[in-house]
DNA sequence: TAGATTGTTAATCGATTAACAATC
DNA sequence: TAGATTGTTAATCGATTAACAATC
């Protein structure tokens, strides 16, 4: 039950496993199921039973011997660890084909993140609403952040802007970086700003290797 | 030199340094950069010199002692492995935010991948134009993968039609699906088609851990 | 030839799985 | 209490890193 985060650090692949297993048991409360073992979770989501329990310790004892897992005190539990009732705040920046894409998209809400402002440098993109949010001036950045405390920024940027967004990112107090633009930044010296870069194409491509694979071999 | 992808499995970690692989020689490229050690690329990378040559060295020796590697053969190789030059096909099925998104993106054209057909199951959508490209009655979309021999699905359509979506596409020649919705599908019995579930809540949240994880830490 | 750097084997490290004592 | 299932330690597996002989 105790929280054991600060105690020692959680390996990445562990991390990159809890919006999975959140996922899930928000499926499982859906479905009125009010307790789970590791056995059967396993089933369903296709890893070891082991694992899950081992993954789930590492912030604590949230079973019961004999009984398995609470559901909901369980999904409670990781959507805590994953900050969802954190009320984490964002920004958008790059009002294109993927920022509206975004804009548009429950993904923040369902998370508790709350989209604050979105961002452009296209005079004609500047001042075009979406729902009750209108596009900024990228200029105003820096004091939108500061004044609203964002903890967020998603860059829907061409690569060429990345660095410039980032240096004016790293003078406010940004927390994370959802990174879209197809270059990789990483964080500046002396800042501790996470990032998660994504990049689509790279899992495209992976596709396309067994695709093409499969296929020579099949022809 | 001599391809041994036949010859054992390689390992799901390797294929996804792959792409990286792809960017960062493309960059080399373009930045007239002929021949680099696995060294240099490393510490441009963030990875061991030794991880490059054991991944380079799965497909076989693209390197030479004493020299490096050739960048342009080393990316045609590469590119070939990804199955760049195959002249691979894609649907996008769901003319929606994410799917507009992906119609209008540079992706799949850097890849060597032909977009072919859009498709939709709203009347207001279908008939809508992108580029060169109209929206088709998605109710075509199996006759119109036979009659094309389309390789690739991109799925950005509703959790709640992904179910049925993937039991069409099982019934054509598809090999593989891109997969947008949240629901996480995989690949019918008897059948072989490679799938890449796109899960982009789950990148958010595990960045949102980070956030949180320091955010609380920190006051 | 001497220097450089690969290809490849061996050593290390970390993550996953198995096993079982603790306990509900 | 007996049965079930966790929490946790130990064993296994696979991936990463180090080392070095091969060779350009």
């Amino acid at each position: 039950m105790n929280n054991k985060q600060n105690e020692k650090k959680i390996s990445n692949a562990v991390i990159r496993r809890l919006p999975r297993y959140f996922r899930y048991l928000r499926e499982l409360i859906r479905n009125d199921i009010m307790r789970i073992s590791s056995r059967e979770l396993s089933e369903k989501m296709n890893i070891t039973a082991s694992q899950i329990r081992q993954d789930l310790n590492c912030f604590g004892g949230f079973g019961q011997q004999g009984y398995g897992y609470n559901v909901k005190f369980l999904y409670s539990e990781i959507s805590h660890i994953l900050g969802v009732d954190n009320g984490l705040t964002a920004i958008i920046v790059g009002i294109g084909n993927v920022g509206k894409a975004l804009v548009n998209n429950p993904l923040f809400e369902k998370r508790g993140i709350k989209v604050m402002g979105l961002f452009d440098t296209d005079p004609n993109v500047i001042g075009t609403t979406f729902g009750d949010l209108t596009v900024m001036d990228a200029r105003d950045m820096t004091n939108f952040c500061m004044d609203n405390g964002i903890d967020i920024a998603v860059l829907t940027i061409p690569k060429a802007a990345a660095k410039d967004t980032l240096e004016v990112l790293a003078e406010t107090e940004i927390r994370g970086i959802w990174n879209f633009s197809n270059a990789e930044i990483s964080c500046p010296e002396g800042k501790n700003i996470k990032i998660e870069n994504v990049h689509l194409g790279d899992s495209l491509m992976a596709l396309c290797y067994e695709v093409a694979l499969e296929k020579e071999n099949n022809q």
